[in-house]
DNA sequence: GGCGCTTGTTAGTAATCACTCAATGCCAAC
DNA sequence: GTTGGCATTGAGTGATTACTAACAAGCGCC
């Protein structure tokens, strides 16, 4: 009783301030599942980052929470994992489902795409689970991801499969330029500034066309 | 002095012979450029397959060798890596380097590419460096890789920046199927099948005509 | 105003990690 | 044939890991 638990005096002194940015206060009572949405979409953030290798205490820390709730609204890093990277698979798929059929598809999907940028974490997270192999459930929804992308560009265009797949891989390079922080090192590469500006020029052209 | 610790009278029990497949007797002694070698021929094929996350006590029963030898021969975990990615990037480059300039070059590019598909390992471990992000000099090499294949590109083939461009998408794409194993989950995702199929005449037509 | 459920914590555990240390055996030079 | 350097290992270390167990506190409900 002499140090009351609840007080919280003094903050783990570097450590715990360091990701944060979520919760100030030292996480006020919430409901199971605003505390879960809160958890998910700090575990999007960290996982983006460092992929499947990061911890679940830097989601914790992100979050505001301690390590071992996390674990146990979500059963394993694994789940939580898993349903951060669904919640991105859908987000990706319902952006590029919002284009209307018909003429200006084209573009409406393209624009659609180049939104999702806004986003720093959305498209790199989406990346690490391409790479996941090991974990069947990650794999089986990066290629539903990769080929409901392909399926709906045709539907919602009607073009041919080749200007479909060139929809899909001009979205790969965009994702991998995004995830090798292409524009944060301009001047590094001479060949990457390039590919960097026709990239650029190409989202631009096809923008306003 | 009771028990001779040189003895060794039974090997460990079960682990040890798990992955080996590279020295089936325990590795009879060899210099050290040799064993630098196949010990980074072992980090390919384990980093390719689960990245940076990948134990270098994986790589060292890949190698058939101790854990703290690998470490001893690299210095750390972080520079066996980068070894491993460095000689990666420079295959890529050297098989697309490999295509002489002027006509046909496009072609010569485009199936020095494929080919490097051949080697399930190389594109993996390219693929990781993409998003390996905490790491300055894996995320240099990875920059280094795409910038470099596009300036080739247009170097080569004396074509667009637009073509070039479409050229590394097509390339980063055929990347991205082969880390979700596209091929060996036909008939999971409808989209996914179709994509592949063009993709696959993609190559056929460009590599023929 | 106590009771039960949900929210949340601290403390602990077994496993795995990269990395260090000290030693052993092999080979070649003198 | 002894000595010295190189290849290589077993044993350890401290840190970090995911996950568990037990308990504390807020809130609705009668």
């Amino acid at each position: 009783m002499s140090t009351m638990p609840g007080t919280l005096p003094s903050p783990p002194p570097t450590v715990g301030a360091r990701i944060a940015a979520v919760a100030d206060q030292p996480s006020a009572r919430m409901t199971g599942a605003e505390r879960r949405e809160q958890i998910l979409a700090a575990a999007r953030r960290v996982f983006a980052e460092s992929g499947y290798a990061a911890s679940t205490d830097e989601v914790a820390r992100a979050a505001g929470v301690s390590q071992p709730y996390v674990v146990r609204l979500f059963g394993s890093k694994r789940e939580l994992f898993l349903a951060a990277y669904q919640q991105a698979v859908d987000e990706v798929l319902a952006a590029l489902s919002s284009a209307p059929a018909g003429p200006g598809a084209r573009e409406a999907m393209s624009d659609a795409y180049v939104r999702l940028l806004a986003d720093r974490d959305l498209l790199r997270l989406i990346m690490h689970g391409f790479i996941a192999g090991t974990d069947e459930a990650v794999g089986r929804a990066a290629r539903h991801c990769l080929g409901e992308s392909y399926r709906l560009f045709i539907e919602r265009t009607g073009e041919s499969s080749d200007e479909a797949r060139q929809f899909v891989a001009f979205g790969m390079l965009i994702n991998v330029l995004m995830a090798v922080d292409a524009t944060a090192h301009a001047g590094e590469d001479a060949g990457l500034d390039a590919l960097v500006t026709c990239v650029g020029e190409a989202v631009q052209g096809r923008a306003s066309a």
